[in-house]
DNA sequence: CGAGTGACCGCAA
DNA sequence: ATTGCGGCCACTC
């Protein structure tokens, strides 16, 4: 089986895999969502280092601006994410308020 | 087990 | 608005 990695990496990656198109998500909100409000800086690592495959482009600051060290540059960021469908400004921001996706919360719905 | 690092977050000046 | 500092957690040496 896999090595032991981590459930926080796990989790993580589970997240940012289901993020739809044309929606983003914090490294806090994912950090908190791992279990670890506060590791913010662990999921950023984990982007860095983490499974290129994932769409890591849809993962923002808390500020709404753009994430620092992604390949390409901001320049290269804004442009994928303008491609998925999300608005940037000049500024290299987002606008969270609007676009900021959760994943699906159990209970919530009638349907299971 | 200790120290350093990091695609962050929040607060103070 | 920007700059500086601390903190939190996982990973590596």
């Amino acid at each position: 089986m896999n090595q032991p990695d981590s459930e926080f990496r796990e989790k993580v990656y589970s997240y940012v895999a289901q993020i739809p198109k044309g929606r983003v998500m914090t490294y806090g909100q994912l950090a908190a969502l791992a279990g670890h409000p506060y590791a913010a800086r662990v999921v950023g690592g984990i982007a860095h280092w983490g499974n290129p495959e994932l769409p890591w482009q849809r993962v923002v600051k808390k500020s709404g601006s753009l994430a620092e060290g992604y390949p390409g540059g901001l320049s290269g960021h804004k442009q994928v994410l303008e491609a998925e469908g999300v608005e940037v400004s000049d500024d290299y921001r987002v606008d969270v308020e609007r676009l900021l996706w959760w994943p699906p919360t159990p209970g919530q719905n009638s349907l299971l």
